[in-house]
DNA sequence: GTTCTCACA
DNA sequence: TGTGAGAA
């Protein structure tokens, strides 16, 4: 992590990112959260996750899961569920907003040569 | 492995 | 707000 890293890797970053995308069990399992506790909180409208084609699995990105985990530590630091779901939220659009731009540049200048 | 619903605390 | 259990 201290070498001097090509724009490729970057591209690497991002790409990775926007592929993780797993079922809910393994959100349970990496986040700590109960699966119920999950589908609880999607029931709620706090969360939302994706359906898998035919199949009623729901499937999480990267972002979900993100959200998941921000949620429940403030949660856990005493928010309710809704005040912790909005500042989340508005937290998510920030960081969306960053990523797109970072992705942007990335893609951007991979031809400065 | 996943989904749902009913019920309880 | 979050869980347990049964059933598909």
């Amino acid at each position: 992590m201290d070498q001097k890293k090509g724009t490729e890797n970057v591209l690497l970053d991002v790409d990775f990112l926007q592929k993780l995308v797993v079922g809910i069990g393994e959100v349970s399992e990496i986040t700590g959260v109960p699966a119920r506790k999950i589908r609880y909180w999607e029931e709620k409208g706090i969360i939302q996750s994706e359906k898998e084609g035919e199949g009623t699995t729901r499937r999480y990105n990267y972002l979900n899961i993100k959200k998941i985990l921000l949620i429940q530590e403030l949660v856990e630091e005493g928010y309710t569920l809704d005040s912790a779901a909005k500042k989340v939220e508005d937290r998510m659009e920030n960081l969306n907003e960053a990523f797109r731009k970072l992705a942007t540049l990335a893609t951007d200048q991979k031809d400065d040569a």
